[in-house]
DNA sequence: GGCGCGCTATTACATGGGTTAAATTCCGCG
DNA sequence: CGCGGAATTTAACCCATGTAATAGCGCGCC
């Protein structure tokens, strides 16, 4: 697929960064030699956070974009009243506020969940890396593209689903990033969340999580033990996630090199 | 700003449609007289739609982008059970779906509120122009972020806000996007949208809309009469919304030509 | 100018999910 | 191993919003 060599498959974290980086965009829009070398030449720098810990906070210019290699990152807003909206949730293998690269200041957090790795670059060597190599500009594109589509889907799904259907889109969404990042089944997967974070991320009280979580056990849909997540009927699942994986837009682009 | 002239301000409708999407876009990156020239020189086609029609259904392989001209155009999901969401709602001035550039499908429908008017360019050309003239890709990259950035509010206050603070949320946005696209004051404006229809973009029924937009008038923030809104306490109106407009990102970007 | 239809308005009632609080389990740390 | 704080679980109660039904209104159309 590539046209330069594909590393190799399997041991994911042996790859250093700014491969696993090349990876990812080759993935979205298939890249050449000389592509693969600017992004070669990018200036990384790799930073560990803390669980809890923010990369960015509301408001401020933030001058990184991020790639995330190991850990969970979400997204998050705090609103009037009524505590915070989790908006985006990353996993390794996921770009994270490349929004930066062209907006003036964050409109959100961006705040490790557990111990965090990340590769940050400066937003001027993004630019400039998009700018000067027009098929990276089109990958970084279609990167924000799939996720808009997935805030539009999470908009349906908190507007117009109930609390079970929620749970059940958001995890298959889950399992299924999960596996398509190449970090293991989807039938079998660890919460990387509390419930009360699920709560904020899908509108809902952490109450109301274990209760929704407890149902979906009682239907024999899912089996929990401590945040160990088995998904015991994948298909039960889906429906009641009222769940594809169509917005994820998982297919390669038909686009030549 | 521009380094190609500024069209006469004032009465918008009069450009070109070629000219319009042109400013549109100078306005999200500083573009040149080449990247002018490149923009003037795409095929465009105008087309109209009764209210109603559909320019995209969810599934099609869509294979224009659109520029929005006149009326109103909303962008929607229909949700297994629940009826539908809307996603977003469009208005003179905005690009709609240029992610068909990028994505293969169309993971949601498009939809014409009333008679609309739109310039259809095909895909190819689209990403042709964002190819070889990479601030027009830019341009057009900071476009998307700008309808993600929206999304992603709109998620906080769907998930977040209680009905009140919703339907006030919207009515500034609407107001405020509209005063930046020209078409009149954010005092005072017509609602596109049929209440049923507001209650399909924030979650809500129809009845609790009319309960809801019923309270915000007897609150004296607004008056109504048929679909015309008059904001009568802007700043109250904010305040019960939790409304700032840095999502809408409307500042220009700092990035010379 | 009145018929029909879609939208708005309003009421009565039902319920999903919020709130509060307290008990229980988990887990990191000394 | 045992202590303390955080996360989970459960229960009782309540309210914001949904549901259903019906009436009123406005406007295009014959």
């Amino acid at each position: 697929m590539a046209s330069f060599p594909t590393p190799k498959p399997g041991d994911i974290s042996d790859e250093s960064p700014i491969e696993r980086l090349l990876r990812r965009l080759n993935q979205r829009v298939v890249l050449d030699e000389a592509d693969a070398a600017a992004i070669r030449a990018l200036p990384v720098s790799v930073k560990q956070f803390e669980a809890g810990q923010y990369l960015v906070r509301e408001g401020n210019q933030s001058r990184h974009a991020f790639f995330l290699l190991e850990g969970f990152v979400i997204r998050h807003k705090y609103v009037g009243v009524g505590g915070r909206q989790i908006i985006a949730i990353h996993m390794p293998g996921d770009f994270m506020d490349i929004q930066n690269v062209l907006l003036g200041h964050a409109d959100h957090n961006v705040q490790a969940l557990r111990a965090a790795t990340v590769a940050a670059i400066e937003v001027e060597a993004m630019l400039d890396l998009a700018h000067d190599r027009p098929r990276i500009g089109l990958a970084l594109w279609r990167e924000s593209l799939i996720e808009a589509s997935i805030y539009s889907e999470w908009i349906a799904n908190i507007g117009r689903r109930d609390a079970r259907s929620r749970i059940a889109h958001l995890l298959c969404e889950l399992a299924v990033r999960r596996e398509e990042a190449g970090l293991g089944s989807r039938d079998s997967f660890e919460l990387p969340m509390t419930q009360e974070q699920i709560g904020d991320a899908q509108g809902l009280t952490a109450v109301h999580v274990n209760r929704t979580l407890k149902a979906l056990q009682d239907e024999s849909l899912i089996h929990r033990s401590k945040r160990a997540i088995q998904v015991a009927n994948w298909e039960g699942l889906r429906e009641v996630g009222d769940f594809t994986t169509g917005y994820l837009h998982l297919e390669a682009l038909p686009l030549a090199a």
